[in-house]
DNA sequence: AAAAAATACGACCGGTCGTTCTATTATCTA
DNA sequence: TAGATAATAGAACGACCGGTCGTATTTTTT
């Protein structure tokens, strides 16, 4: 009851962790039981399928980026500079929630967006979430007078999804090094742009 | 000699379609050569390894790039028409080259972004050449006064990889309708920023 | 038409995959 | 502390993996 809560919990912060590096196919239980000192049975045991594991995996992922990225900066007050700061911490995440290989949205995005299955499904439903958390916060921002009116929200929220990515790809496959610098910039002319004129 | 070739070719497209599918990785021998009618072995004699199928299935993939989207937009007189077009065509390329499992190159970023070896060094340099043609196309258009000149080139062609990288993922796997739509937008509104004030 | 070369096949290799079952050990509760 | 329960290990499964090899068949060249 409580013992297997907690092993529970440290499997899905290793698989999670090796996820980001093989993708959620291509973790297998073999290594996962391996680099956590268990054996395969036991391993699964805590979870019904390997398809079961992986939304636990999504969710874990989900809670964190909550954790690190949203609540944050939701406590930011001022339009303009709560949607600065989910941004910004969004660019980070990936460091900051010590994902070796990257965000696992992003690999898990590739990988599932043609496999039909509960882990698509909840990946779909978050990514949804995320969108729908960026357009509020700039829907905020717009209904404070900080940025122009006539923008559609999700819009915004569709572009700056496309910074976050090609970010991420520039870090990860690229390795270049002034993705972040790059990024911020994008968002700079971004926000300059939707600013309301005073 | 030469039927080799024929079904060499063969393969790779099969290869590439199910690729798109099923990731470089995740695409199998076995599946592949059932589904081309062949015996596995057969399929195998004409590579010599999985890893050197996959770096195949990259050039062919880089190669209709070059034929649907970059040569026919290079073709285009005036330097914003030309991004314009090169853009357009790179939105749609997934349709066109009926991939469908989406474009692979977005496929095997997430996938070999951790995986060093040929394949990955191969995707590197194809992504590398993309960004360079997109800058390319920027810079011309700079250079014949239609776009601004404190313009960074590379800085653009960052933004426009993040327009078709979101576009990408709200088609594939939020199915959104509207993506490709939105992505005009989203380009449209970068180009109203960069051009010059005549 | 015969010889040479290229191509494809089928059987098979050692390994690993996700999963199941049973047995044993550790943990929690009364 | 005894008994119930939860947690883990180990062995085994059928399926499939990438890859090898010898052989049969087809294609090309002579």
């Amino acid at each position: 009851m409580r013992k297997g809560e907690r092993t529970r919990g440290k499997i899905l912060d290793g698989a999670w962790r090796l996820a980001t590096e093989l993708g959620l196919e291509g973790l297998t239980l073999g290594r996962l039981a391996d680099e956590l000192d268990l054996s395969k049975s036991g391993l699964f045991a805590h979870f019904a399928s390997k398809e079961n594991l992986q939304v636990q995996i999504l969710d874990r992922a989900a809670e964190r980026l909550a954790e690190i990225v949203i609540r944050p900066a939701l406590k930011v007050q001022g339009g303009e500079r709560r949607l600065r700061t989910l941004v910004d911490r969004w660019l980070e995440w990936p460091k900051r929630a010590r994902q070796p290989g990257g965000c696992i949205f992003v690999a898990a995005a590739a990988e599932l967006d043609d496999r039909p299955g509960p882990a698509r499904d909840r990946l779909v439903a978050l990514k949804r979430e995320g969108r729908e958390t960026l357009a509020r916060v700039v829907k905020r921002a717009q209904d404070m007078g900080e940025l122009r009116r006539d923008l559609d929200p999700e819009q915004v929220a569709f572009e700056i999804m496309g910074i976050l990515l090609t970010c991420h790809e520039s870090t990860r496959l690229l390795r270049d090094p002034h993705a972040l610098e790059r990024a911020r910039t994008a968002v700079d002319r971004l926000l300059a742009d939707a600013r309301a004129r005073s």
